[in-house]
RNA sequence: GGCGCGAUAGCAAAAUGGUUAUGCAGCGGCCUGCAAAGCCGUAGACGCCAGUUCGAUUCUGGCUCGCGCCUCCA
């Protein structure tokens, strides 16, 4: 039984899908005008991890992550770069999958484009205007009416008469009221835009999700997912859209995730203390990049430093020590294992990915000590479901170092050295070593190394 | 101004109404020529004040501090 914390109840429920052994579920992605940053790498890794985990569970899981390619952002940085907004997007978009790649994130079943799915949220706003939740303004704009979903705040908990419109950002004089969004952009000079009932326009940028998520998994779908900052106003409108449209419950449970932190502020664009994946994989290995989010829980915040990451390396770097030199094979999780079963409910218990990952290192210290094979090959089976552990130890524990040294040739000469009991020689060699980024261990079949 | 979240040992981070989280760092051993890795042992914690309870870090209330949302944001 897995159970999942429900931000739109606001308490942990045991998940029960709609279909039987079926999960369907949609998670809010990027929008493609820029590399993406480590709070993007957390939602792909946790919502990884999720789909992984239900995939082990027993469900067959469809998971659909959109990829937002027409908005303000999107325009204003393709007029910068002079550079298409297709060629603009689709360069953002490799490079996101490049990324999500090597973060061990697998891809989502679709990723579906805002643009390739306009004649859908072109028939919801038409829906929409039907049933008189939205108008038509007289600059050609359509705006959702918010005072006519009467459950408008309910995921947010925001009620219509705390909401303080207008009070950072000036109110757009075509609303009726102003809590109301838009829909749909009449086109202005230069601008993309595309036909619909209301002359040439672009969509506004909460209509693809409901549209999108509708069009893949149907009206009611089991989970929505998406960073904390998106509950509002993102979510809250994507509700009030779906719902009065469809007139059912858009989807049953709400995720999110906390946020990536700079020195204890959220880490965000528009305060530019981000950094991206790009960067930090200059500096760590993408593995312990995954590793160090998945070792918070994933809604609280994570503070994101270079010594946290440092830290998260030699705690991966102990795990892949456990396992080096014993025999493994591909297998699947001895499940009856005490161990296996620790680690399963606590990552039923809404995913609580630190507590499983402290059962992995219950697993490394019972290896260590005697070398079981049946053991190391359960760490790494439970570690393979949250994409942790995938690889080779030798090529991790080694990395892809570049030095000039011949390291075989250089341990043998201190393996002599060691021999003939000149120990300052073969002190100097293994300094030399270290300083080269190598570190030497003596073991009973011999010297081995790995990188620092 | 409204709404919400959090405060755990030197750092990071979970669980839990009474019993070892876990990783790093520390201390003492073992191992080693010395290290490294590993093993064994050990110390160290629940922001403050009340209340409920036989017993609270864990539940309730208040306070303090921090963070987030109310605006584009994962």
């Amino acid at each position: 039984m897995i159970k999942i914390y429900n931000s739109l109840s606001k308490n942990k429920e045991t998940f029960k899908p709609i279909q039987k052994g079926q999960v369907n579920m949609y998670v809010c992605g990027m929008t493609v005008y820029d590399l993406c940053h480590i709070g993007h790498a957390r939602v792909m890794i946790i919502f990884d991890v999720v789909r992984r985990w239900f995939d082990i569970s027993g469900y067959s899981v469809n998971y659909i992550r959109n990829i937002t390619d027409i908005d303000d952002k999107i325009i204003n940085r393709s007029i910068q770069n002079n550079e298409t907004i297709q060629s603009l997007t689709q360069r953002y978009i490799n490079e996101m999958n490049a990324d999500a790649k090597v973060l061990g994130v697998i891809s989502p079943s679709r990723e579906p484009k805002a643009t390739e799915h306009i004649k859908e949220m072109i028939s919801m706003i038409q829906r929409l205007i039907e049933k008189q939740h939205a108008y038509l303004a007289k600059n050609g704009d359509i705006f959702y009416s918010v005072r006519s979903f009467n459950e408008y705040g309910k995921l947010s908990g925001k009620s219509i008469e705390e909401l303080r419109a207008g009070e950072r950002v000036d109110i757009d004089q075509n609303k009726h009221d102003e809590l109301d969004f838009v829909l749909w952009k009449s086109a202005k000079l230069n601008e993309p835009s595309w036909d619909s009932p209301w002359g040439k326009g672009r969509p506004g940028w909460h209509i693809e999700c409901s549209a999108m998520s509708s069009h893949y998994l149907g009206h009611h779908f089991d989970i929505h997912g998406g960073g904390q900052d998106l509950q509002f106003p993102h979510h809250e409108n994507e509700i009030a859209q779906s719902e009065a449209a469809h007139e059912c419950k858009m989807a049953n449970y709400w995720m999110h995730n906390g946020f990536v932190r700079i020195d204890d502020e959220k880490m965000s664009k528009s305060l530019g203390n981000f950094f991206t994946i790009r960067t930090v994989l200059e500096k760590f290995d993408p593995e312990v990049v995954r590793f160090f989010i998945l070792r918070a829980h994933y809604r609280s915040p994570l503070n994101y430093s270079d010594a946290h990451l440092d830290d998260a390396k030699i705690a991966l770097q102990r795990l892949y020590v456990s396992i080096r030199g014993v025999n493994i094979k591909h297998s699947d999780v001895d499940w009856s294992h005490p161990l296996a079963n620790k680690f399963k409910e606590a990552m039923d218990d809404d995913f609580n990915t630190p507590e499983a990952i402290s059962v992995l290192f219950e697993l490394a210290n019972e290896i260590n000590k005697n070398k079981s094979v049946l053991l190391a090959n359960l760490l790494k089976s439970l570690a393979k479901t949250i994409g942790l552990l995938e690889r080779d130890p030798e090529t991790f524990l080694k990395g892809d170092i570049k030095i000039s040294l011949d390291i075989d040739a250089l341990i043998s000469q201190r393996h002599e050295a060691k021999a003939n009991k000149d120990f300052k020689e073969a002190d100097r060699i293994r300094s030399l070593l270290l300083e080269n980024g190598i570190v030497l261990e003596d073991t009973s079949h011999g010297t081995i190394w790995r990188k620092e």
